[in-house]
RNA sequence: GAAACAGACCGCCUUAUCGCCUCGACCAAGCCUAGCGAGGUCGGGGAGGAAAGUCCGGACAACAUAGAGCGCCGUGCUCCUUGAAAGGGGAGGAUGCUUAGUGCAGACAGAGAGUGCCACAGAAAAUAAACUACCUCGACCAUGUUUUGCAUGGGUUGGGGCAAAGGUGAAAAGGUGCGGUAAGAGCGCACCGCAUUGUUGGUGACAACAAUGGCAGGGUAAACCUCGCGGGUUGCAAUACCAUGUAUACCGAGGCCUGAGCGUUGCUCGCGCAAUCUCGGAGGGUAGGUAGCAUUAGAUAAAUGAUAAGGGCCGUAAAUGAGCUUUGCUUUUAUUGCGGUACAGAAUCUGGCUUAUAGGUCUGUUUCUUUU
C-alpha cells in the first residue's frame, strides 16, 4: 500500500482553500473539524490547519500538524474505501488548545471519517 | 572534599518501521527530440543557543553615487583596549545604598536657562507676604506701693522691630558654637558646608589646598525642554524579469511646455520625469513563477518528522539488599519502583543587545572541613 504523501496530494493553493471553506461540506467530531468538496484530479489533496488563537506556540502547532499528517498519511486506504470512485480536496481543522497524543487524534479521525461513511 | 558567588561552555543518545525537503550520479514513460523531462534506484546534506523579542548596527536594494533647513529618533562620567559600526572588555572617578566586605546599583550631561506637575499634612510649598508667638514704644484699664510719682512674666488697643521660633512634611532658604542685641538675625567671628577664582597633583574624570564672597538652594529631565555626539528615508512583502494584450492601459469631452501633473524623506526647498493630467463612460484581468536566496539546512500552505522499543542523565528513597552505635539511622562506586528530561522551530545574510531555559561540565574568588 502507498503511504507517501507527496507535493502533489497537498492543498496548496490560498484560492482553492477558500473554495473548500465556501462550498465545502463540514463535519465535526470531537476537537476535528473537515471540509472536503470534490475535484477532478488524480489524487486527494489535503491541507492542515492549527489556529494560532488556540495553540499559541508555534513548537507545539508544528508537532500537533506533523501528527494530523502521520495520520492522514496512515490512513489513506480509508479514504478509498469512503470514495472508491471520486477523489476530493480536504482541509483538516484541529481545534483543542492543548496537545493530543498520537492515538487520541487518530482515534478522532477515524471516528470522523467513519460518520462519513454512514451519512 | 563541600557550599556560595562570578564567568565561559554543553544542552540527550541508539535501533527498527513508515515518511518529508534538498543536492549529485544513473535509469527513464512521454513530448513540439542537439533539448525538456513525470517517475524510479543509489549516495550526500537537513534547526538554535537563543532560530525568539524585532531593541540597536552592517551588507544589499530603491529613491539624486544622498543634497540643505526644520522636525523626529537614538545616545550621554574618564582613560586604555577590541571592533567596519553598534557594542564588548579592563582600569579608574564621583554619587547613592550598605549586612561595612577587596560589597552592590545605575541612560552617571544640565533642575544656579525656561515651562509644567507635586496628594495629604502644615501658618506658609517658593517673588515673598500674611497669621501665631517674641521684643519694644505710646494710650487706657487693673493691681501693688514709700501716692501729682514709681513698678508689673497683667489686660485691651495703636505703632515699630522681625532672614530667630511655629516640630507639619519627601522638602521650610546653610549647620554647630561663641559674641552681639530691647528681642533677634551671617549682624560679627571660629569650624564645617556652598559658590567663584587660583595653585598643586593626575593623560583624564577628578582630588587636595589657599584666597575671596556672608552665600546659590526641595523633588521630578525613560515630563516638555537645553547642551554635546550620532543618524537621509524606506525595507527582501526591497528590487529586477516573465506571464495575464496594457493600469502613466481603452473610449468621449476638456486641458497642454508661459510646466498642469507625477516621482522623491514627516514638512519646506532642491532634484528627476515631463502631458503620463481633469471630468464622464464601458467592461475585464492579475494578486504567481523565476532571480534576489545561501561555499553541504534551505522551503514558499512553508521540509528538517511520526510511532515503537531500549539506553543515558537528574531527583526521590517506597520495597528488597548491605552496614551499624539494631526497631531506628546510614548507604544508590546496590537492584527494582516512581517522577523529571527544559526554553524553544530557520525564511536575504550578518555583528551585537535583551528575554526564556530541565539538567550538566570547566575555570576563578571567598568561606568551611579533611589529610600530609
Amino acid at each position: 500500500m502507498d503511504y507517501r504523501f507527496k507535493k502533489t496530494e497537498r492543498l496548496k493553493s490560498a484560492e482553492r482553500i477558500s473554495e473548500v471553506f465556501k462550498q465545502g461540506l463540514v463535519l465535526k467530531k470531537g476537537f476535528l473539524i473537515i471540509r472536503f468538496v470534490e475535484n477532478n484530479l488524480d489524487a486527494h489533496r489535503i491541507a492542515f490547519s492549527v489556529p494560532k488563537r488556540k495553540v499559541a506556540s508555534a513548537v507545539k502547532r508544528n508537532l500537533i500538524k506533523r501528527r494530523l499528517r502521520e495520520v492522514y498519511r496512515l490512513n489513506k486506504p480509508l479514504l478509498d474505501e469512503i470514495w472508491p470512485d471520486k477523489k476530493m480536496d480536504l482541509v483538516l481543522l484541529y481545534l483543542a488548545s492543548e496537545v493530543k497524543d498520537y492515538e487520541r487524534i487518530e482515534a478522532n479521525y477515524q471516528k470522523v471519517l467513519r460518520s462519513l461513511n454512514n451519512a
